[in-house]
DNA sequence: AAGTGGTCTAGACCACTCT
DNA sequence: GAGTGGTCTAGACCACTTG
């Protein structure tokens, strides 16, 4: 048994060097090796993946190292651990909570959202949303506007700008077929994971067009969230500006 | 070598039946004594803990199971690793970012904020407060009003509300000799130390009083951002309404 | 040099799920 | 019963910090 694997099989060898400038840990390699499978659509959302077992041996490493590659992803929610069942990849689609990233909390009882499509069509990026999404000003992107309502009452206005070369054939007609979170339709028809997301929130006053959309006074307080989601690597495949009438919802933050 | 020792030193033995209704493993239980160290004040913030092999021979386990519960206590925010050195107990009062669970950033730059005290009085908890802070109404609180700064300009409007028996001494004085967050101030004088947090937000339209102190109209959205922390066995001990200005700042948020 | 946390291995047994 | 992840152990060596 070698005393020192300081590379895995299937990757090219790293320097085994005792002063490595950048030192990886084995169980760091096995993460990019699986998170590569994650890109590349191998291991495709909902998937069962191979056992921890199976991977020690395709590795060349022991499972305990597979392990604590699989406890960090689980811990990212790239990765579902299922006692006696095995280990998953993530995903927005057959979840609990229906909307994983939406942290909006109403006052009283756990009713679900009602969703309104307004307008889907295909523009031109503007400045400000193709820097955001690392794209050129005027290349194709996809405009989404959507309603949320709680019992009837408006309740979020949501505007939302997708890259037109990862969402060819977006429609609206599609997304009027597809029950549940775009999230999971993403996933499954354009096989774009959302896996992590900022936003930036302010408070601002409701415009007429809001306001008439919200139900609200021209001039009353909106939650202003603004998202921006990434998949794997980094990049940014979504910018979202949501408006929130927080008169009987409120948006929930947990701080550790 | 005992081959099944569900129970540990220095705590009542759990039952090994392997039909245990609740199987609780060894590490949790490790974290349970770790966490009543930190809860009786005998390890204080800042404070350098045991060495792994040191508590692992203390508490009768292996090296391995001890890492496994500090793991997870660092995940949480408990504790800090640092390699050559040891585990310390996370602390407020020394840390990089001096506002651990403040959210706000500004738009451009990263000056850091100026505090001005408005008020520290002693009352009595008005039910709601009561309420939150799992008090009686009419048990004693205290309650500070204080405003944060950045470059001469108010930004964020904060109304502290906290046990009184816990924080007896807290005064204007107190509070205007120390330097840096509050949070460093209750765990070194009051051995109270904040864990944990859950905020409400929403906007809200100013009204004369905030308007006033903010600078800004009477009827600008606000952010308003309602905070319960807490320490530990999750007993709440502050409750906090910020009033956040987002015209040159805004709540960041990450989501997972 | 000594002590700390960090990585890696190998093997045992337990709890859970499915067939 | 077979296979999965979950726990626990023991021991080796590495990387980092401090005296």
């Amino acid at each position: 048994m070698p005393s020192s694997p300081r590379s895995i099989a299937e990757v090219p060898a790293r320097s085994d060097a005792t002063d490595s400038p950048s030192f990886s840990p084995l169980y760091a390699q096995i993460k990019a090796l699986i998170t590569a499978k994650l890109q590349s659509g191998e291991w495709k959302a909902g998937d069962l993946i191979p056992s921890e077992l199976d991977l020690a041996k395709r590795f060349g490493v022991s499972q305990g190292t597979v392990r604590k590659a699989i406890d960090e992803m689980a811990a990212e929610n790239l990765l579902v651990r299922r006692q006696g069942r095995g280990t998953f990849v993530a995903t927005h689609a057959e979840q609990k909570v229906q909307y994983r990233f939406l942290r909006l909390m109403p006052d009283e009882g756990s009713e679900s959202l009602e969703r309104q499509l307004l307008d889907c069509r295909r523009q031109r990026a503007t400045t400000a949303i193709a820097r955001a999404l690392q794209m050129r000003t005027g290349d194709a992107m996809v405009e989404v506007r959507r309603l949320l309502s709680s019992k009837g009452v408006p309740v979020v206005l949501d505007d939302i700008w997708l890259p037109g070369d990862l969402f060819k054939g977006l429609t609206t007609e599609r997304l009027n077929l597809h029950r549940g979170p775009f999230y999971g339709l993403f996933e499954r028809e354009f096989g774009v994971q959302m896996i992590r997301a900022e936003e930036k929130i302010r408070a601002v006053a409701a415009d007429e067009a809001s306001a008439q959309l919200l139900q609200v006074p021209v001039g009353a307080p909106l939650l202003s969230v603004e998202r921006l989601s990434f998949t794997y690597g980094d990049k940014a495949v979504e910018l979202r500006r949501g408006l929130y009438s927080t008169t009987s919802h409120f948006y929930r933050n947990e701080l550790n």
